[in-house]
RNA sequence: GGCCUCGUGGCGGAGUGGUUACGCAGAGGAUUGCAAAUCCUUGCAUCCCAGUUCGAUUCUGGGCGAGGCCUCCA
């Protein structure tokens, strides 16, 4: 079998061949944690984590290395510091180093879990920049000394530049474009301190009248850093300087981010580097600048993968149109229908990772009709008791060869998905072959876990249902807890009051506990109970009645078959 | 200006050099006190022009149309 992905540096489809097959390396450029990550976050980390079971699936789970990191220094952090903790900072019971800490770790954990709750598995490092800002320094030190750098004062301070001239013929190669062609669009802000428009920072100063940067923040934390950096004899002899050594306080760019983190995990040549179109110019191009010239090598990875975009009906996701969806958001209700990280999994592995997706109520309808189809049907008890499933369910998941085919070829998950959708349309009559087959592939893929499997189906048992609302709860938490660490005391106050609504309490900062199963449990259950009475005697003006008021609890019952009635919270 | 993608039924949306997945909506039926749900059956499509080919929706070229990236962005 053929192993073909698609490399943005050749442009075209090529076999994949590891360096060393016993450590296979990839690295993924995660989130920039100033907000809470949206759909279009999301699809880069389900398809790599697609790409990541494949290939611990090829050359086996040991022997395979995937790095997402977290983006914890960057402007947009700290501008959102000072929005969100504005108050607490002037007051002076908060440093901005503590409310960027607090911005970044809250945003850090919702991404985690939203990375779960969309069924990937955890990336096997996720480093963050703030950790290797020591790192970060000694590259740009690497860099300065073979005069592929060198240091400048622009409008904002000193900065350490990367001069994309001493890589000339070699820069751009990447996005496919010369320097020349750069100089001749007009987008590119012409910058006196500059050599070459292009050139883009290493590290920048930290001014001391940029609020509460200068004093606040010791060499420990997360913002503000003393740089030691080592001049050259050209950049010395050009700026006239006569130490050797000139101290910067200041903060690095967000390019030498990445250089470092995947040198610091996957050494200086891997395998795979991965990321949204977006970042192919400038951030993997000045990536690429950077490594190859600290470490002299040809290339930074062999292969490079870009993600296409996904829009939200129609239009480009942009908070200007308020189009803007968060995973957190879709889970909790959007278009008025909650969406489970199953389907918008489900929904994203249906199109190619390089094709746009338009992302749509409908087509989320789909892929959860889909889900529940699957989920619905592997719950019957003549399929859920029947061995083969069960050996499917307890045994780790041996995908079919035909699904292992179709990621082969460039990830195709879209075929992959066909294959899926075929069996599960028609899984009831299904041979035990291919039911096993079906629940191999549907686990590989990430698309169910067995821990899902309840919420998906529709059709809660009383228990269950105390989970899901345990689950919606845990949202709501964390949501309370952001407002409360905010000190918003108007948002705090509407999530407890959904809480004490749905019968929850909130214990501790840590802790909610759900109150609600027994006493609801037991009216439903009575109400069925009467109205199965009345339906015995014909009484179907009391059975209607009690019906309308299940309906009025949000309850939505059935009548089986064979003379039972069962009941589910409505959708 | 540079780079790139797309155009399939009423709608959403895959795949394929030779019978066009899948879902929603529609139609018919089973079941049902009614309803809901469920199950079964079913109608409906490849932007235009030229080329390659025995054969094109698929490959090539052109046209028309839609959209994205190039600036912080996944």
């Amino acid at each position: 079998m053929t192993f073909r992905l698609y490399n943005t540096l050749t442009r075209t489809k090529e076999d994949f061949t590891p360096i060393d097959p016993k450590n296979v390396r990839m690295y993924v450029c995660g989130p920039t944690v100033y907000d809470f990550a949206h759909i279009g976050n999301a699809r880069p980390v389900i398809v790599f984590d697609v790409l990541f079971r494949l290939l611990r699936h090829l050359y086996g789970a040991e022997h395979v290395k995937y790095v997402r990191n977290i983006t914890d220094v960057d402007d947009k952090i700290n501008a959102r510091a000072l929005r969100d903790f504005q108050k607490q900072i002037d007051e002076g019971s908060m440093s901005l180093n503590d409310a960027i800490g607090a911005v970044t770790e809250k945003t850090a954990n919702q991404f985690f879990s939203d990375a779960e709750a969309l069924g990937c598995l955890e990336p096997t490092f996720q480093p963050r920049a703030t950790k290797h800002i020591f790192e970060m320094v000694e590259m740009i030190n690497v860099l300065l000394q073979k005069d592929h750098a060198y240091l400048a004062r622009g409008s904002e301070g000193r900065e350490v530049l990367f001069s994309v001239d001493s890589m000339k013929g070699e820069y751009g190669k990447l996005s496919n474009r010369s320097l020349d062609e750069q100089r001749a669009g007009a987008r590119i802000a012409v910058e006196a301190h500059k050599k070459n428009p292009a050139d883009f920072v290493l590290w920048k100063e930290s001014g001391s009248k940029e609020p509460g940067w200068q004093g606040e923040f010791q060499p420990k934390t997360n913002a503000g850093y003393e740089a030691e950096l080592e001049l050259s004899e050209t950049n010395m002899r050009e700026l006239n300087l006569n130490s050797k050594k000139v101290t910067v306080h200041g903060r690095p760019g967000w390019h030498i981010e990445c250089s470092v983190m995947s040198k610091a995990h996957l050494g200086e040549v891997f395998d795979i580097h991965g990321g949204g179109l977006d970042l192919i110019f400038p951030h993997h191009e000045n990536e690429i600048a950077q490594s190859r010239c600290a470490h002299g090598s040809d290339v930074m990875a062999n292969v490079w993968m870009h993600n296409e975009f996904l829009q939200v009906e129609g239009h480009k996701m942009s908070k200007s149109l308020g189009n803007f969806v968060t995973i957190a958001e879709l889970m909790r209700g959007w278009r008025g229908e909650p969406w489970s990280g199953a389907a918008i999994r489900f929904e994203m592995l249906g199109t190619h990772y390089q094709q746009p997706i338009d992302w749509s109520p409908d087509r989320l309808t789909v892929a959860k009709a889909n889900v529940q189809m699957f989920a619905g049907n592997t719950q019957k008890r003549d399929f859920k008791f029947d061995s083969a499933f069960d050996k499917a369910w307890n045994h780790v998941a041996i995908p079919s060869a035909e699904l292992i085919s179709n990621l082969s070829d460039d990830l195709n998950t879209a075929l992959a998905m066909n294959l899926i959708k075929q069996s599960i349309s028609k899984i009831s009559n299904l041979s035990d072959e291919e039911r096993v087959a079906l629940v191999h592939d549907v686990r590989f893929l990430g698309l169910v876990t067995l821990g899902q499997l309840p919420y998906l189906t529709g059709s809660f048992s009383l228990s269950q249902m105390a989970e899901v609302l345990v689950d919606n709860a845990s949202i709501n938490f964390r949501d309370w807890r952001v407002f409360k660490s905010n000190n918003d005391v108007q948002m705090s106050n509407e999530r407890e009051k959904w809480f004490q609504s749905k019968l929850i309490q909130v214990v501790s900062p840590d802790k909610i506990t759900f109150h609600g199963s027994d006493p609801t449990k037991g009216k439903i259950e009575r109400l069925i109970e009467d109205r199965l009475v009345a339906r015995h005697t014909k009484n179907w003006k009391e059975s209607d009645r009690i019906r309308d008021e299940l309906d009025a609890m949000g309850v939505a019952i059935k009548d089986n078959k064979d003379g039972t009635t069962t009941w589910e919270v409505k959708r």
